[in-house]
RNA sequence: GGGGGCGUAGCUCAGUUUGGUUAGAGCACUCGACUGUCACUCGAGAGGUCGCGGGUUCGAACCCCGUCGCUCCCGCCA
């Protein structure tokens, strides 16, 4: 998607500033910008003039500009709006500035004017190339002066690019744009809603959406057959890095469709946006792998394809040892399964192992077994315990390291999978530069509380299970597959869906299977199961995480920096400061009190 | 809810380990010089509740306790 610049001549300016070109010499501008940075050399001066598409050089010569514009122009600060006339020039040879996209031509300068006359600015705009970034506390409360600098601007923009490629990528195939309630009904499942008081309905309360799903099967049911919507939502947990409270979903929604036909649709829209953002996309379309084969070989549903360290299953070669670790495990039903690291037994020193190991025991391992294989022979505690062939059994290579986690899956898998990822960052095997798309499909319907054996959603309440799979709703629900693929990238979760239950009598059973019985189902869902009562076509959809996509495409460390007005950690707006307390006459409106000593009043 | 890091001039940082005269540097700012710079250069100047509160001490930016803010992580995020 391409930008010209032609329609932004106005009354003030006849072009962008970062947009000059040696093409344009020759030509009478007017532009407007701010002023990045300014040198007077004494009778000559230069202003560096910025606007959204970059900066240009504006040169002041006392020959060729009258002397009180020069003057003007030498005596500018930082940041202030001007308009400025003049002639484009080439910049002979040895001028000529690489650095600056406009740096082979410059603006001589006829006429200066001060439109938006401006303090020195509480954080830098214009940054020398050692000085850090300003304290992230600052750059948030003095929003606008750091969404000045070109790296957000870039980001910004690009965000804004990625939008309408996916309007228009979704738009030609036939999805309507179609917008759902902001004001929603809260849910006491998943994550904590934001609420909204009413003040009609004393003692009622509104909930800002987690999502748009139940009014998106509404719409399917409806029969506008195909929606998306690039969907504000809502979630008030504790942040992280790549979490706000508020974030933007690219939600879609589709009849009469397959998982099939929605993984085709949205590997198109994703390497549509890929290739928006100036990045490579397999040709060969995404490769995909079942849930069971992603916890078996990487101990994760979103492995990092970047490197292999691939889980092994080395129970076989330590089934005989006499080794109380290993032995219970296997005698409780686990397994022993490891990693094996090619010259992991150098690159990884005792100090690295230690660490390693700390990460697995947070992650839920009792420990590590550690096992070398030196110039032919094992080392390590475990070593005495295997037999003659045990290298060989493991595939071990003379200076590997192999790191082993006994005891059940649901321990071991976490367990590596910290593992896995710590040692591809510490032996610098992940490639920057790579990228790898992974479908997880086959995800399992129910996750199986181990302590009460209660039943709970893996994706949400409304996905499909497996067809073939039916037959084991009553008999081994943990057993059932869902209609559900989630896409990663690197090793993060881009986004995922699911066919839905399109059937009353499934949903309701459902409902049944996670403990919801049919009055509470009624009054929390009654909405939907009546409109799939309605008549629903088999439909499914897929959402993804915008902002953690435009912070892929931009290279941004951080949430933070391709949304223009984030919050902080502690979920605050610095720049307009939200949350607020209000006036206590506001509050009675509300019907609300505040306990304690929160109380007090704007 | 829990743990780690950070908080010194408008901004970025040094100084805190081992308490000791008037808390320093670069950028920005003000004034002056300079006609091809592009992080212009040079000279001069102004600018500080050392996050806040309390304690220890003859003496605290520095040690102790508490607290606030930002940030990263765990929990949480169907």
């Amino acid at each position: 998607m391409t930008t010209t610049t032609e329609h932004l001549a106005t009354t003030h300016r006849t072009d962008l500033c970062g947009a000059l070109r040696l093409s344009d010499v020759g030509r009478h501008v007017r532009l407007g910008g701010w002023v990045h940075r300014s040198r007077d050399l004494g009778g000559l001066a230069f202003v560096d003039l910025r606007d959204r598409a970059g900066i240009v050089q504006v040169s002041f010569d006392p020959k060729s500009c009258p002397p009180d514009v020069c003057a003007a122009a030498a005596a500018v600060g930082q940041e202030t709006v001007v308009l400025i006339e003049g002639d484009v020039v080439a910049r002979p040879e040895a001028m000529r500035n690489s650095e600056l996209a406009s740096g082979d031509v410059e603006v001589r300068a006829t006429s200066f004017t001060v439109v938006g006359p401006a303090t020195p600015p509480a954080i830098p705009v214009a940054r020398s190339r050692t000085e850090n970034l300003a304290a992230e506390e600052l750059r948030l409360r003095h929003r606008f002066l750091d969404l000045r600098r070109p790296e957000l601007q870039e980001n910004i923009i690009l965000r804004h690019r990625l939008m309408q490629v996916t309007r228009q990528f979704l738009s030609e195939r036939g999805y309507f744009e179609i917008e759902t309630p902001i004001l929603t009904k809260p849910t006491p499942e998943g994550a904590r809603d934001y609420l909204v008081p009413s003040r009609v309905h004393p003692g009622e309360f509104y909930a800002l959406p987690q999502s748009p799903q139940l009014y998106k099967q509404l719409l399917m049911v409806s029969g506008f057959d195909r929606y998306f919507q690039i969907a504000r939502c809502f979630r008030d947990e504790d942040l992280r890095q790549d979490r706000q409270p508020e974030f933007t979903q690219i939600d879609i929604e589709a009849s009469f469709i397959s998982a099939e036909d929605i993984m085709t649709m949205a590997e198109g829209l994703i390497s549509a946006l890929w290739r928006e953002g100036g990045r490579d996309v397999p040709s060969t379309g995404f490769p995909r792998m079942t849930y069971a084969e992603t916890m078996e070989r990487y101990g994760s549903d979103r492995p990092d394809l970047r490197y292999e360290l691939e889980i092994i299953d080395a129970s076989s070669a330590f089934r005989g040892a006499d080794f109380a670790i290993t032995r219970s495990a296997l005698e409780q039903g686990g397994r022993v399964r490891g990693i094996r690291i090619p010259g992991g037994a150098a690159a990884l020193s005792r100090k690295h192992q230690d660490e390693i190991e700390a990460d697995a025991k947070k992650a839920g391992a009792m420990g590590l077994l550690r096992l070398k294989y030196v110039n032919g022979a094992l080392e390590g505690p475990i070593a005495k315990f295997l037999g003659e062939g045990a290298a060989a059994a493991l595939g071990l290579q003379d200076g590997d390291l192999a790191l082993f986690v006994a005891g059940p899956d649901r321990i071991s898998s976490p367990a590596l999978d910290r593992v896995r990822q710590d040692v591809a960052r510490r032996m610098n095997l992940v490639s920057e530069a790579e990228s790898r798309f992974l479908w997880v499909t086959d995800f399992p319907l129910f996750d199986k509380d181990p302590a009460t054996g209660a039943l709970a959603a893996v994706h949400h309440p409304f996905t499909a299970p497996m067809s073939e799979d039916t037959a084991l709703l009553d008999s081994a629900p943990e057993q059932v597959r869902a209609q559900a693929y989630d896409l990663t990238f690197n090793g993060t979760e881009l986004g995922g869906g699911s066919i839905r239950i399109s059937n009353p009598v499934v949903q309701s059973r459902m409902f049944a299977l996670l403990g919801i019985d049919d009055a509470t189902a009624e009054a929390r869902f009654g909405f939907l199961l009546e409109g799939l009562r309605a008549g629903a076509p088999p439909h499914g959809g897929i959402a993804f995480g915008f902002d953690r996509i435009a912070m892929k495409l931009s290279n941004a460390g951080s949430l933070r920096d391709v949304i223009a007005f984030p919050k902080t950690t502690a979920a605050r707006a610095l720049f307009e400061g939200a949350p607020a307390p209000v006036p206590a006459a506001d509050l009675s409106d509300l019907h609300i009190s505040i306990n304690g000593d929160h109380g007090g009043s704007a």
